[in-house]
DNA sequence: CCATCTCTGTGAAAAAAATCACAAAAAATT
DNA sequence: AATTTTTTGTGATTTTTTTCACAGAGATGG
């Protein structure tokens, strides 16, 4: 056991939680690594060593208890700490996450919208309050929102992280059209290109046919153990 | 120069793309790998030994030529081949995307939709041709579309790639909350999941306040070279 | 036009991550 | 109760990726 975990680790991690509520849910009480592995397209050593880094949990020769592995993660990656979360941008992109059920009564709520468009905020019809943009760093602060999402277009997206950040956000994701900064490099920000991963995948198919791609990562690893 | 190129750095190569698409826009005609190092969150090196995988195509002394190093990885990657894509699911965030202008006239348009709910599909008003689900393999073949995203709900989700993929579709982006696979393991499968993006971050935050992270990845790398 | 300065490109080295291989422990079977 | 089978957990190994360090080519400036 090791409590130093890698990143790759932690997020492997937060798939395999994905997959115990899961399997949770559809009564499942038992797995076995080259299944989880199996689901989550990767093998089952990374699995057994990715879950080892939380200590031992796993029942020899009669694999892992689906509830048991999955509160194991929840407590060991911190996922009991609930935050608070806000989004900024409410375009369709945001109107849709916002009607998201989990982005509304899962562990990192949504309590506030943003959008410099006021009349767009009067349109609006949701059980989160909604707020303009110029109040961002205030109800931010007062409200203690620690993660965010920014939705708006690429032009505004900077500035709106840096005022998300003067709020005393910590984490932001960020689906603009540019990879956002945060001055002080403390603030854990994940850029992702909706339209970009088309682009990717298309690269990834090109490289794919004529061979110049060192490995594709990816689900279904084939046989093994 | 190296044909074979490592898929971490196929992916920074299609967001630097990105990054020289913005910069000519703005007329920035020349870029040091510093700076782009510092827009995209990585080490100048990097950078470097990204594009050299590519050929050599900098010059000494006087950085990158940003409509030449555009044009470059653009040719490389395989980026002027364009392909047709679909959306499959056309709730909140399906709409959304079909509202994205990129999705609409980029290089991989976006030409068909399809929803279970023919109620849902008479009511959008779109420039895009609609479809019922049960017509989605056919319908796929017909048009050649090689690339498809995924954005119904998780009951659903493995159901409707095993028809795209039926179908001839080469790339799928997956929103659903259950990772797909591909029977074959024949198609590239990219696995989105919005809300887990809020919980990676939160496990992110909570581990780097305990220390027990290996090494955080992200934006802002600091001083160097 | 010579000296200096700058920045790329890339082999070499280091670091990180994934995979392997197997001991050990528990379950299943005889 | 002993034997066989199964599957975890983890050091050791291999592979992959990143970082380093510097040669070399060209720009800059006196």
């Amino acid at each position: 056991m090791n409590r130093i975990i890698p990143e790759p680790s932690v997020i492997r991690l937060c798939l395999m939680y994905r997959l115990m509520e899961r399997l949770e849910n559809n009564g499942v009480k038992t797995v076995f690594s080259p299944d989880i592995g199996e689901n989550l397209g990767i093998t089952a050593h990374t699995i057994r060593k990715d879950i080892s880094f939380l200590g031992e949990i796993g029942n020899t020769a009669a694999g892992y208890d689906v509830a048991k592995l999955k509160d194991h993660i929840h407590g060991n990656l911190g996922l009991d700490k609930k935050r608070f979360a806000c989004i900024a941008g409410l375009g369709k992109l945001g109107q849709a996450l916002l009607n998201y059920r989990q982005f509304l009564d899962g562990d990192y709520r949504v309590i506030a919208g943003f959008d410099s468009d006021i009349n767009n905020l009067e349109m609006l019809r949701t059980s989160v309050p909604l707020y303009p943009s110029y109040r961002m760093t205030e109800i931010v602060k007062d409200m203690g929102i620690e993660l965010a999402v920014i939705a708006v277009p690429v032009q505004a997206a900077q500035e709106v992280a840096n005022r998300l950040i003067a709020g005393g956000v910590k984490g932001i994701i960020n689906f603009a059209q540019v990879n956002v900064k945060s001055k002080s490099g403390q603030v854990l920000i994940r850029n992702i290109d909706l339209y970009g991963e088309l682009r990717i995948l298309s690269a990834l198919l090109n490289l794919k046919e004529t061979a110049s791609l060192k490995k594709v990562n990816g689900p279904d690893p084939g046989k093994e153990d």
